[in-house]
DNA sequence: AAATGTGGAATTTTT
DNA sequence: TTCCACATTT
């Protein structure tokens, strides 16, 4: 079969495409060419007829991810297709219960509340049941609902051994009424929900199996146990599941994901024949040195299903590694390298400064900022995160679903009309009482004098702006709102709003933007734009900040750089308590985790791979000094460069910044900041030093056995 | 209702 | 140190 679509595609890739009807498991390396199997599969499954548009099903965990497989897909494919079933877990989710709330026991318009509005859901319920929030904190309930959705379980199914629990899972309880009666979901509520859905109702839970014959998971290894089980539910012994996953580089353990979901898969999915495994181990992204450090690496984690990179490209340019005296001077190296790159004609967005943790972006910044170069840093507060957007949002979703009590008490005084804390408590008291929202008691206003007028004026304002909106389109309606709830008004007033402003027509952009992208499928839902728009901000946050005009330097941590990739990296702070990250050492897998964590910060790298490490640095407040990264010491010798300054003096780099260094308190002979190495401790850095002569003592810390006071007339150090 | 002060915590993150 | 949530002040 000489079809196009199938050339270039490597032995194991094609295999993978042209897999018959049964279930598989493709492990695919770090740039492998996963994306593109995925898709592929796709459209051979289209082109030889073996399926159609109306029974594939395909899950990602991004919207990202999802937009991207649908454009590469629509390249692949001349079939239409419309009527597939691409989408986050979430979003799928979302549309079923949207088709089904009914038997979902969910109001037609229910709303999804992010983490913020879950955050304030649960302070409700806390004012509201007099729970004491110092010995209850609400973000540990916050997490222990979700951990418990995520492994499927309901207030009365959480295992609680200790008091304390117990009276968390009543909280949960109390919760859980609360969103019912307000008609509002969380985010694993929405896979929560459609599992019971599709476990409670034989009916349609044939009809989506009948239907859907393919199902395709891509990030397999970041499934949770909710999801893994929802997979379950939607799959019989005739459906052929397709997941896409890697082991080495599962990274999000935290969060819920289930790398033993891969194990389990070949037992749990094998029906009419058994599950197949193909690996995909050629990387068509790193030349060889950087792949050659990457595998050295993982080959030291004992959980692995087992993998090895190779590269048909050139070994490439030599690792390279640099220890920086301080962070400083570890932000200066790579202001210094990524001036020489783009001299030599890299694109600054060619290159990446990855970091474990947020706090190690202020130094680099910093660096880039006072020599000029260009740079974006991810993460941070996303465009329908922002207050302003969630003023706007709230009102609308107080038109759609005027039961959500988190909406109405957003904007009941917001821009501020005279409604103050004592009316809205008299409200919330009085529907505590009736059992009913505060858009119901504040309808039926019996209270007299100014409050209870102000409060039948909202009502007024919210009822007016339901019935001017009604059947408008819908930028025309946030339009509306944005002017008639005053919110435009307020910010424009406001010194210091115009960003704001900027945001709300944005917001109103945005929904323009919306509805040109759905047009093409609404008629097949005949959905109420409103809703699908709010459905849309609460699913997919947008993006954190808008593209500079300029190329930029990429500033972002390891987790965000998965699934990206530049021609030059650099990974940065390479340091035992950082990276690993010390609160990984108690973890189970701690290290294991971190170390996949490295192993794709590494994996990110094209052409150019910088690893560094600072002996010291400034963390929550006090200068810290690290010993290098265990990480540094597993590849094999003669792999990684290590650059000049890790032989030169120290000194030399210190007189360049001496302001921000502490001076040391001398001991002749020994600085700290210093690599030593003791007969039986092993490896260390001096941390602080003290004495003359005879009884000169150095504290060092050592990378195995801590902290240690040393007499430097006894212990035989060496410098190392 | 905004402005200012205080205490505590400070991996990683998407939906 | 720096950020945030929350409390108190003006």
């Amino acid at each position: 079969m000489a079809s196009p679509l199938l050339e270039n595609l490597n032995p194991e890739q094609l295999a993978a495409v042209t897999l018959p009807h049964v279930s598989a498991l493709i492990l695919a390396g770090a740039g492998s060419g996963k994306t593109r199997v995925l898709t592929t599969r796709i459209a051979w499954l289209l082109a030889t007829g073996q399926a159609s548009p109306l029974s594939i099903l395909a899950v990602t965990f991004t919207n990202k991810a999802a937009k991207e497989m649908m454009s590469r897909l629509s390249a692949l494919t001349p079939v239409n297709t419309r009527g597939m079933w691409v989408g986050t877990f979430h979003g799928l989710c979302n549309r079923m219960l949207r088709a089904h709330y009914r038997d979902a026991q969910l109001p037609q318009a229910f709303q999804i509340m992010d983490m913020q509005d879950q955050l304030a859901m649960i302070k409700r319920v806390y004012k509201a049941h007099n729970i004491d929030d110092e010995r209850f904190p609400a973000r540990q309930l916050q997490s222990l609902i979700n951990a418990s959705k995520e492994e499927g379980l309901r207030p009365n199914q959480v295992e609680a051994h200790d008091e304390f629990t117990r009276r968390q899972v009543e909280h949960f309880a109390l919760y859980e009424q609360a969103c019912q009666r307000d008609g509002v979901v969380d985010f694993p509520e929405l896979l929560l929900r459609t599992y019971e859905l599709l476990t409670q109702h034989e009916g349609l839970r044939e009809h989506y199996r009948r239907r859907f014959s393919h199902i395709l998971v891509d990030e397999f290894q970041d499934t949770n146990v909710l999801q893994y089980k929802w997979l379950k539910q939607l799959t019989s012994p005739q459906t052929s599941v397709f997941a896409v996953g890697d082991d080495d580089q599962s990274i999000y353990a935290f969060r819920g994901a289930n790398v033993a979901n891969m194990q389990h898969f070949e037992r749990d999915f094998a029906n009419a024949a058994p599950v197949k495994l193909i690996k995909l181990e050629q990387n068509y992204r790193s030349h060889g040195r950087i792949l050659d450090a990457a595998n050295a690496l993982i080959k030291h984690n004992q959980a692995r299903l087992g993998k090895n990179l190779w590269t048909a490209d050139a070994e490439g340019e030599p690792v390279r590694a640099f220890a920086a005296p301080s962070d400083i001077d570890e932000a200066a190296f790579i202001v210094d390298v990524v001036n020489g790159l783009v001299a030599d004609g890299v694109s600054p967005a060619e290159i990446a400064v990855l970091y474990r943790s947020n706090a190690q972006s202020r130094v680099v910044e910093h660096a880039l900022f006072n020599a000029g170069m260009p740079y974006r840093v991810y993460g941070g507060m996303r465009f329908f995160e922002r207050a302003e957007v969630k003023h706007a949002l709230a009102y609308l979703r107080l038109i759609a679903s005027p039961a959500d009590d988190g909406a109405f008490l957003r904007v009941i005084n917001f821009p501020p009309r005279g409604i103050g804390a004592r009316s809205i408590e008299t409200l919330q008291e009085r529907a505590q009482a009736t059992g009913s929202s505060l858009w119901q008691t504040a309808c039926s206003q019996p209270v007299a004098g100014r409050a209870g007028s102000s409060v039948a004026a909202f009502v007024g304002l919210i009822e007016s702006m339901r019935n001017a909106t009604h059947g408008l389109p819908l930028p025309e309606a946030v339009d509306h709102v944005v002017h008639a709830s005053g919110l435009l008004a307020h910010y424009t007033g406001e010194k210091d709003g115009q960003e704001r402003v900027d945001n709300l027509q944005e917001l109103i952009n945005a929904a323009d933007g919306f509805l040109r992208e759905t047009e093409r499928e609404i008629g097949e839902g005949g959905d109420d734009p409103l809703m699908s728009f709010l459905s849309h901000a609460a699913l997919e946050a947008g993006e954190t900040q808008a593209a500079e005009g300029r190329p930029a330097l990429q500033l972002m941590t390891v987790h965000s750089a998965k699934g990206l990739e530049f021609h030059t990296v650099f990974v940065t702070g390479l340091e035992e308590g950082l990276f690993p990250h010390e609160n990984s050492m108690s973890e189970f897998d701690g290290i294991e985790e971190e170390r996949r964590l490295a192993y794709v910060a590494i994996t990110r790298a094209r052409r150019r791979l910088y690893l560094t490490h600072a002996q010291s640095r400034m963390l929550h407040g006090q200068l810290r000094y690290n010993v290098a990264s265990r990480f540094l010491e597993e590849f094999p010798d003669g792999l990684v460069q290590w650059l000049s300054a890790r032989r030169r003096d120290f000194t030399m780099v210190e007189d360049a910044a001496p302001a921000t260094r502490v001076v040391a308190r001398e001991v002749p002979g020994w600085r700290i900041g210093q690599s030593v190495k003791h007969a039986k401790f092993g490896l260390g850095i001096i941390i602080d030093a003290e004495g003359r002569g005879d009884d000169a003592r150095v504290q060092v810390n050592f990378r195995e056995a801590g902290v240690k006071w040393l007499a430097l007339e006894y212990a035989k150090l060496q410098p190392a």
